[in-house]
DNA sequence: CTGTTAGCGCATTCAT
DNA sequence: ATGAATGCGCTAACAG
């Protein structure tokens, strides 16, 4: 089934049928509805890989996110389908699985693919796996150099407010010793340690000012099914166990509850989470969290990418980064 | 960058090009190496897109889902890709969100792309829609027709059994009323209705055999952000409450215990979920569900998928559906 | 063992 | 307003 058929079927020769398609140069009306007419009847689609031979665009882009367990990416995935979707594009997701290596793996599945632009929800790999990127010369989000830099801190500026006021909450109700608590970095892993490295700056920054302690509690892996971390029950059980625990990441959260779980929220602990969740609000008592959306960050960062692609001006602010620190029940005053 | 640059750098023709790449046809061993260097050097990576004009293998396939929002999709995403992925596919996402409209336009940019297959996570439109993949000649899994049902059926059989083994457990705990929880099918829609259906059939058999009542509560909408569940609400105050909440979704799951949130956990109602997350299991009391191991299906069924594209015959078993129920401290004896 | 050539499905230029 | 012809990047059939 082929622009071919479908001139034959018509009798008329295969450019009238692509002109009548695209719209594109002179066709008679009449002659274009019936073109149209026996498209329709024998169910044909052009070809988008054939039309991507001759224009150089495949009206495809590429999302890559890490892990396809952290209910974050289904948000970012959302987002980046349905702003894909509005201007006629089709996604191709690929994750890393935090490895550099199935990333790096992946990017070449893009390039092989020739996509129009990728969508980079989080990147363990190096700056020598975005070169690949430069080099076959594909536009991607957030993108590199200072532009990147901008981003990335206009991003983590908006967080630190938050983790800001979080933090003096947490102050404020008396804490005196508070744990982060995070997932030790894959080998060669970049992203994460970044934000991370941030957010642990602004604490730290903040805790230092008001002489509270801050304890980095490291999980070497995620507990497996059923178990508790090992890790953060040994910190309960320390001489000075931290009256608040604060999670860089909404996936840990749920073991950090479950490893928490002999203690009561907020009487014997505070917690708060880095990223929100109906669930976080479901649980009792809800969690307080910092809270982005992702949809939205996801579905303006790929409009910026398509614009950039089409070479349409960027939307006037570009990305609007936002977060807030949502305060709920699971904070409360530190105990005696 | 393409094969020709690669052929003048060497020194050799594109033909000679092609058989180095795909190692097909006689090549000298040492011209072999020296095109592969070249192609390191250049950083050349072969279109697949013109690859596939002369295959008629796109080497992609496709994955639909209903929402990009429930957990369990993003299971299904991984399952599918890391399947693929290790057969070299590509995975093109679409998101239906619950409209047939919106998955027939999918079906249509697959069919445009030419994707090799088709995994149906959630199929919400009628069987018309999935005509045009027939028309097109693309597999898809699950497959329609006997096939189908069978499968259809070995994943209802293996759920019944695990909802059988809860609905008694309940009923051995006191239970008289039970309510059962689904979101209102959006119009149009089938598949979960399907679902749905039998999980409600096989629930209610054996509530009426025992003698216990069974309520279906039927959520018009997902409730906005930070809003109860009204629907659940006046269920609770009615003069003789269900002592038990089974939800029909895992999505559906935080709302409904939202919604409870007044009443005690398991003293005063007991809660099931169907789907299982690690939010289930951290909450406070853990929450009892009706597992499946998505990824799992999710893999089989998309190797079974890649069998039937590549001619190899479907693995032995083809896909095995498991389900069970996880009983859990939301369970316990009715209320006096 | 290697090079030349045709053609996959389509959009586009150039005639007519 | 329409048709014939060209080429996008690649593989496969054929010729040498």
């Amino acid at each position: 089934m082929t622009i071919k058929d479908v001139a034959a079927h018509t009798g008329v020769s295969i450019a009238t049928v692509s002109r009548a398609i695209n719209d594109s140069g002179y066709v008679a009306a009449d002659v274009k509805a019936r073109v149209l007419a026996s498209m329709q009847e024998l169910g044909f689609r052009p070809s988008q890989r054939a039309r991507s031979m001759r224009n150089s665009r495949t009206m495809t882009i590429g999302a890559i996110v890490s892990e396809l367990v952290n209910p974050v990416y289904l948000e970012f995935l959302r987002g980046v389908e349905s702003a894909a979707n509005e201007s006629g594009y089709v996604v191709l997701v690929v994750s890393s699985q935090g490895s550099p290596e199935k990333e790096h793996e992946g990017l070449q599945r893009m390039v092989a693919e020739r996509v129009d632009g990728v969508v980079l929800g989080t990147f363990v790999g190096g700056s020598n796996s975005l070169a690949i990127l430069a080099e076959h010369n594909i536009a991607h989000v957030p993108p590199t150099g200072p532009v990147s830099e901008a981003l990335n801190s206009a991003w983590v500026v908006a967080e630190a407010a938050a983790t800001r006021e979080m933090g003096r909450r947490l102050v404020e109700l008396g804490h005196r010793r508070i744990a982060y608590v995070v997932l030790q970095d894959m080998p060669g892993r970049r992203t994460p340690g970044f934000y991370h490295k941030a957010r642990y700056g602004v604490l730290h920054e903040l805790c230092s000012e008001a002489g509270v302690a801050l304890d980095l509690v490291t999980l070497v892996r995620l507990p497996a099914d059923g178990a508790r971390s090992d890790e953060i029950v040994e910190v309960t059980r320390s001489d000075e166990p931290p009256s608040a625990w604060v999670t860089c990441n909404h996936s840990l959260l749920p073991y950090v509850l479950d490893a928490l779980s002999g203690l009561r929220i907020p009487e014997d602990v505070s917690v708060v989470g880095y990223g929100d969740s109906i669930w976080a609000a479901a649980y009792r008592p809800p969690i307080a969290a910092i809270g982005h959306d992702t949809y939205s960050e996801a579905r303006a960062l790929t409009s910026m990418l398509l614009d950039s692609i089409n070479g349409r001006p960027p939307a006037p602010d570009g990305v609007e980064y936002k977060s807030w620190f949502i305060e709920r029940e699971s904070i409360g005053p530190a105990p005696r």
